[in-house]
DNA sequence: CTGTTAGCGCATTCAT
DNA sequence: ATGAATGCGCTAACAG
């Protein structure tokens, strides 16, 4: 492994200025650079981004915390934060909290023993989140599609309320009256909002309202599945279930099928994240999508700014979900 | 930040002193200990991971390059290595080449400047791919998934040919006899010995045989579907199809609902690859499950064998598909 | 415009 | 068993 000390000497100039050369800073020698870049071909030199790293005590590695790689929903996300960090040579190291709080804290502090140049979070925890440990030290953070406490960190979201009216509105436009909800959350903000959206149309629509209406789940298919054969044993007589997620979904999706149901002249079926496979599902299945890569990538852009030396107070960018209308929630038909 | 020098004097030792506490090599007298200890909780003090890199040429961070994260058999795959990774101390950063070894090249030179401790790497070539930049320096190397030319590379692999055997079989048991298959890119080991797993039980079971029967995409959605429509275009006798990987499956499905077509009725369909939503399609499709998390887990503990000095032979670890038989491929019925 | 020098924070000699 | 001193490779003052 060549250093800048080897370029220097084959290339017949001080460090410093190899140095110059790389980093196009201040003004170099037409000819001198030349050399340099002659050396640094020859000697097939990279510069070691360690020692870089400790000498301007900043790393050009992003942090990315996510609740779990395996939910399909975050890996556009991830995709997306990726490629706008690697155009701008930053690198991304991924880390699951698996929604547990003491494991974000943890890689809240290797974000700093590693001097990460940034952090991209989505919160646990809409108010137990903590991102001090990262501010104190000047490591910009900005959350994504969820909200922590703190308003000064940047945020990039997706309007989950609007999303939740479209799913629950949509279906009684469809001529569905006894909606049910499988919901996350509300300790985690895009479950309390998604839940707020049903809760909006269910009010303004003067549809049948009731705890019994409403479930709660963890995001996670197995509770899914339990939420909603718990709400089908409970009321017979619900004919649409709105369900938070796509995890929580494939597995409402399983409990109407063990239940015997037939979708959607039993029960009609929104649910939150659109999936390559939802238009394959019989019947194909009505989603609220939402532009996972785009949320990545505006994520990352709102990071670098920062890094980049952007001050300001927190800003909050919105994106917009859109409805996904298939046969899933097809107009009800009497019966 | 407090340094290490802090934490010294706080605790009125030396740098070394509280080196040596901190990295538990050598013995250090109890009191003295205790002291540091009581200094590092007091100060808060983190070592800083790019320092103690600098000084021992070596990370505690790993990279892991994959084809794209947005295929959801890398997703279980990634969270394996990460979970043994993390669980020992290293970080992983992800790289997707996008199966282009232009940048997989750019990858694994990052992975020598930013002095990774190791790298673990889905080849996007079975012979162009060349780990020897990494090689050269010290850097350990596993390949995941695929094959790379060079043999001295540790390697965790799915039984491909196998599994392929294992659907066509099944297929052919089941009485279907013109069998078609969506090949992927033979250039990649897993398309390689799929095609050769079916090829194989062609012959063996005296199938109808031929070019017509195989088309090649490039292990994604769109290639697939096309390539599922030429071949319902080219022969409008095939009963039933193996489709080599799992988007290209998605794809394949389109194709076979654009022609009018019911499964398994006018053809049955088994695809490589088995998904949480496989079950819910209707029919509920037959898959080759591949052990993904293990795959990745495996992985990652050959690599961290080699960081912790390994020296040998390249080893080769193979882990077996499994079959799950749904209704995509039901006994044929006569027409 | 270029070279000299210092030091980022740590682990590791070499003395004691 | 402990401390003093050194240097990993690089960038940023500063001097020239």
């Amino acid at each position: 492994m060549p250093t800048i000390s080897d370029v220097a000497r084959v290339a017949g100039v001080s460090t410093a200025t190899v140095s110059r050369v790389l980093n196009g800073n201040t003004e170099v020698d037409a000819a001198m650079a030349a050399r340099v870049r002659t050396a640094v071909d020859q000697l097939a030199y990279r510069p070691s981004r360690i020692a870089r790293s400790l000498r301007t005590r900043r790393s050009a590695v992003l942090g990315l915390v996510i609740s779990d790689i395996r939910n399909p929903f975050f890996t556009d996300m991830v995709r997306g934060v990726e490629d706008v960090a690697f155009a701008n040579g930053y690198s991304v190291v991924l880390c699951n909290s698996d929604e547990n709080l003491g494991k974000e804290r943890d890689y809240l502090q290797l974000a700093i023993a590693e001097s990460m140049a940034g952090v991209i979070l989505a919160p646990a925890s809409l108010d137990e989140t903590d991102v001090s440990a990262l501010t104190g030290p000047g490591i910009p953070v900005v959350t994504v599609d969820r909200r922590a406490p703190d308003p000064a960190v940047d945020r990039v979201l997706i309007d989950n309320a609007r999303g939740a009216r479209l799913a629950v509105g949509h279906l009684v436009d469809q001529g569905y009256r006894r909606i049910a909800c499988v919901s996350g959350p509300t300790t985690i903000s895009t479950g309390a909002e998604r839940l707020a959206g049903y809760r909006a149309v269910v009010r303004s629509r003067r549809l049948r309202t009731g705890a019994e209406l409403i479930r709660f789940a963890d995001f996670h298919e197995a509770s899914g599945r339990s939420a909603m054969s718990e709400l089908l044993a409970a009321r017979q007589d619900i004919d649409a279930v709105f369900v938070a997620n796509n995890l929580m979904t494939l597995g409402a999706l399983q409990a109407v099928a063990d239940a015997g149901l037939v979708i959607p002249d039993d029960i009609a079926v929104v649910g939150f994240d659109d999936m390559s496979w939802a238009p394959l599902l019989r019947p194909p299945l009505t989603t609220v999508a939402q532009p996972t890569y785009d949320l990545g990538a505006e994520t990352a852009r709102l990071l670098l700014d920062r890094i980049n030396g952007f001050t300001g107070p927190g800003r909050e960018l919105v994106l917009p979900p859109t409805l996904r209308v298939r046969a899933s929630s097809a107009p009800r038909r009497e019966r």
